[in-house]
DNA sequence: AACACGATTTGAACACGTTCAATATCGAGC
DNA sequence: GCTCGATATTGAACGTGTTCAAATCGTGTT
């Protein structure tokens, strides 16, 4: 069984330190190609060797700086990571309101990766499977995951929004969550310029906003309690 | 763009009719073998070659009956939903209360399903994909997932819960959206015998119990209304 | 200048998923 | 019993992802 014994192909998977300027261009135009040959061609029609061929590289070398194919989807989602943080910047600086500020920050996303729609797919299937470096739990996207909850930290801190004090510590995590779930929708959003997936954005940001002045409402502080209480215990299990 | 152009692999998948009983057997054969081997070994270590050899015929013989090593998972997804459907047989006759009848469901689904929990990250990782035919929304998938919903239509009809009118609609294809993220936290669930998974799904159905309920509440209506347009759109936009 | 040594690069080799033309098997109709 | 067509089965071949031992490069040291 090889749930016990992680696979080879996901274990350690420790990218070699690239250690030269050389190197590293190598890497990047490795990686530039990619890009351009998955947008061009689709993941499944793009090979390692079309990719070293078209870098003018060997094929073990491509191998160098990207043990998998897969592992190159993962540099790439790093690198739309990055956008997307950087892309944020001008809306959490300037906006006040909660709503304004997550409304910012989730057209952010959508625009910082539709140019990766065309195979955002195989990103979203192989981060489903457990054992993959790229699902949202694993140890290898542990990082970004802590940087994008940082980011929705920060969409709370720096609003005018009155949070009730027990729904402070687990926002942030929820509103990650929900950021997924969106990029769930938008990777199957066949709509033209996936205007579907904005306006589902919207939409769900300004539900959220409604939901969050709820919660202070005292007749559903039942319910509140529930939700909460689950959440606990689901913290408590992962 | 593989994206135009749906992918030879995923496209139409015809598998052939098997026409004779012997044929009928070697395909159940194959089928058996396989999953015994992705139980034993795992999806990766489980070639298509292991199978055959295991099972006694020739490679291209398991490729008459299975087009890929992915429709293989394909078939065990519809036997374990041929099997949830039988284990609910039971709780849908006697129960009558809303709420049992949805946790008869969901215990149901998570017991059936347990025998594949050490390969079912696989199927959902393929079934991620938009082009995969296990992709719930696929076109491939949509008999079973039609059966599913009326699952969850049933346990709203056969129940004595009073469902607010606008709801009744919405409710069976809700419910089998929250089936699909139970099974999501199934996926990753780490914990003996996975638990956690049993917990979430108990404690989740309460939640949805309370919600229902809530739904009537006069407070809430703005916020109903919201969710339902909300509905309607994203229903209009797949 | 020669050397050492790690970083980088190469290409051949392997195992696997998949395809396909060719062959074998079987049952129905004569 | 024989033939024919559909069904079922075979195994060789292809392209792909991945591995790896060997070759090469670059740089600091003697």
């Amino acid at each position: 069984m090889d749930e016990s014994a992680p696979s080879l192909r996901y274990a350690a998977a420790k990218q070699p330190q690239v250690a030269t300027a050389k190197g590293e261009r190598t890497r990047e135009l490795i990686l530039e190609t990619a890009l351009r040959l998955f947008y061009e061609r689709g993941w499944r029609k793009t090979t390692m060797r079309g990719i070293a061929a078209e870098a003018g590289v060997s094929l073990g070398n491509a191998y160098y700086y990207f043990h998998s194919k897969e592992s190159l989807i993962q540099a790439i989602y790093a690198q739309s990571h990055e956008e997307h943080m950087a892309a944020c910047q001008g809306v959490l600086a300037t906006e006040i309101s909660f709503g304004a500020r997550l409304q910012g920050v989730m057209k952010a996303k959508l625009d910082t990766l539709a140019r990766y729609h065309s195979f955002a797919g195989v990103l979203f299937a192989t981060a489903a499977d457990p054992r993959s470096p790229l699902n949202p739990w694993s140890e290898a996207s542990a990082a970004v995951r802590r940087q994008s909850i940082a980011l929705f930290a920060e969409v709370v801190a720096g609003s005018d929004a009155r949070i009730p004090k027990w729904l402070r510590p687990e926002l942030p995590g929820l509103l990650w969550t929900y950021h997924m779930g969106i990029i769930l929708f938008w990777v199957h959003d066949r709509s033209p310029d996936r205007r579907a997936s904005y306006q589902l954005a919207r939409r769900t940001v300004e539900l959220i906003n409604q939901l969050v002045a709820l919660a202070r409402v005292p007749l559903l502080r039942p319910l509140v309690q529930s939700v909460l209480a689950l959440l606990g215990e689901i913290r408590a299990a992962a």
